[in-house]
DNA sequence: TATTGTTATACTCTATAACTATA
DNA sequence: TATAGTTATAGAGTATAACAATA
């Protein structure tokens, strides 16, 4: 006979609930540098694969060409990208991250990992490594382009 | 000297990323019942902790009292959940799951369980185990109200 | 006076559809 | 004709604020 697990057993169960919890709480965090989650998506985007079309940035976001205008545009006000004509397309924007994009993309990082310190305050370090490779695995499937770039949602 | 993690090295991130992916999935699949997750929050936690107020609901999904309103007029039209007046206090609606709620979150566990398989399909059990009982940990803490109890977000 | 539930309204985020320019 | 970007509009989800009933 076979046992049915229940709902908030799953790990399914966890992630979604962890994951909203953790993307509000970021959001509050990192809304005095003037972004919102998606914004750093876009930028961990462009640092880790080089300069994107907006349309590439769309697909790999999972979000429609229309809201990458809206975020590169915000990012572009704050001197955080730079769009770039491409010469062999001109129909193509390239955005470009610029040293400001850098520096608020490193803020963010810091954040992420203070973070990360009181999340896995109550894990062993042999689990919070396990956890950390866990995770990778998972999002190199079910995540993200490849394991070199990086998403936010939402 | 410090090295900085990338922020796409972060727990932080993946479990933001996942999460969102995650209750997306989750979200399709259930639609053919009626459902959204909030909804399944709703029933997961009145399975957990028996009848509770919309209060008591509001403070433990982490929304509005006015959102509960409206999550429980479309569980009542389901047949999944009945209001019933407090004795005690006749200002209270206690919610009371039905055998439908009763079937339909099950179903939900169904979908969940389902999930769970795909996710960690590249996990080995030693590394599946260690995921589930990591999250199962900082959801104890940085998730919701009780170990035993459930939520959904969004 | 404070609390529970409710209603009415507004805000945030994101998608759809139509348009421009390049190809 | 098809694609990249843009604009205008609409929808989903959630919050805020004011109100009624009960404590």
């Amino acid at each position: 006979m076979k046992h049915v697990k229940a709902l908030t057993d799953t790990v399914t169960f966890h992630l979604g609930t962890l994951g909203t919890i953790v993307t509000t709480r970021f959001a509050e965090r990192i809304d005095g540098l003037g972004l919102k989650p998606k914004h750093v998506g876009v930028l961990a985007l462009l640092h880790a694969g080089g300069p994107a079309s907006q349309q590439d940035l769309a697909r790999a976001l999972r979000v429609v060409p229309s809201l990458v205008v809206a975020l590169a545009d915000h990012l572009e006000d704050l001197g955080a990208v730079r769009r770039q004509r491409d010469p062999a397309d001109r129909r193509r924007q390239n955005l470009v991250l610029t040293p400001k994009g850098r520096t608020l993309l490193s803020r963010c990082a810091a954040v992420a990992a203070a973070m990360d310190a009181e999340l896995t305050a109550d894990l062993a370090p042999a689990e919070r490594d396990a956890l950390a490779r866990a995770l990778v695995t998972v999002t190199a499937r079910h995540g993200f382009p490849a394991a070199d770039s990086g998403q936010d949602r939402p």
